[in-house]
DNA sequence: AGCGGTATCATACGTACGTATGAATGAACA
DNA sequence: TGTTCATTCATACGTACGTATGATACCGCT
């Protein structure tokens, strides 16, 4: 399973084989067929295994205490550090996204979810003028993008920019980053009144 | 070529077979080992034919006239532009970006050019104290997630909040929400002076 | 009309895939 | 110790893949 997370997210689904799988685990060829039933099912695992503790963690960060526009960075962290545990899960995310494969398993589940919980948040701030006016699902997408992102473009910043994920100060700076652009994009633009 | 283009989009390069690509466009198979070479090489020119263009684009958007704030304004507008105009490539950047596969070609090179020309306008707008501080990869990095980042949300967008792209309007408005979405984020926070 | 070169065609080859099958293994229990 | 049953194993099957091959069709030229 442990093999299967890794070489799904690395090389996707149709560039995982079976052989590869149970060669990493060294384990047999037909394994896979006798524990999950298909390979298909294997990635269904996978991808569960990943998305439902995401889940968990971002349904208690967006039910965190505070002011909505705290709780909107609280997600935004949630999400760093859900993928600073797992490296391998915004490829895995994206693979999936971009694959265009149907139907959507977990992944997409827990993305509209996310989206649905993000969007009330930001519908509740707008209510009390604490974010700024706009489509709360627009703003929800702008939001998720930053995490998702930065974590798919770890290879090309390190490249060009010397940034390295691999150094937790470095990680935490990013995340800073990224919460701080949120914020910025979100909050109203005047001074509110507090 | 163009059956190339979108089943290559679709489906990623392991899910499209030559004779998927041959039969769509009513080719015999071995057409694309004929004017090509190979299935790669048919491959790489796609991603080539998407990624040209768009670079020169860019590069164009990004040598505007004006001030900083507003030639950011004109790469993400840019962005969108091309995106609706070829709708399968966001996908297509993606598939490559998530699934890993080296050694980067065009992709990879397109990616790098604009992050540089926009981390070059905002190091600029920085020092006229035009935009906020703050490292300018990561702003630019910010910056690029967002059309990247809605155009390929899109069946998602439409599934939950009713936002169909297909309707040239609504795409307007996205755009025009991704647009503020920037400029707020980068924005200094306090007013500017002038 | 006849030729030369380019493109298209049907088909074959070797490889790798996911899955199925049945034998071997090993621990739990009587 | 003998039996059972869940797991592991080697191997086989059918399919689909990318590419190679040689024949055929097409078309601008003299």
């Amino acid at each position: 399973m442990g093999a299967g997370r890794s070489l799904f997210a690395r090389h996707g689904y149709d560039g995982t084989s079976v052989r590869a799988i149970t060669g990493r685990a060294r384990a047999n060829l037909g394994a896979i067929t006798y524990h999950f039933g298909s390979k298909a099912a294997l990635y269904h695992a996978v991808i569960a295994s990943f998305t439902q503790p995401l889940r968990d963690r971002l349904s208690a960060a967006a039910a965190s205490p505070g002011p909505p526009l705290d709780r909107v960075d609280a997600v935004v962290r949630a999400y760093f550090d859900y993928f600073a545990e797992n490296p391998e899960l915004p490829r895995l995310m994206l693979q999936h996204l971009s694959s265009g494969r149907g139907p959507p398993p977990p992944v997409i589940d827990i993305g509209r979810h996310l989206f649905r919980t993000l969007a009330a948040i930001l519908a509740e701030g707008q209510f009390d003028d604490e974010i700024r006016p706009g489509h709360p699902a627009l703003l929800a997408t702008s939001i998720i993008a930053q995490p998702i992102f930065f974590n798919l473009l770890q290879p090309v910043l390190r490249e060009v920019a010397a940034i390295d994920f691999a150094n937790p100060k470095t990680r935490e700076d990013v995340a800073e980053h990224a919460v701080a652009f949120v914020r910025a994009g979100i909050a109203p633009s005047l001074e509110r009144p507090s």
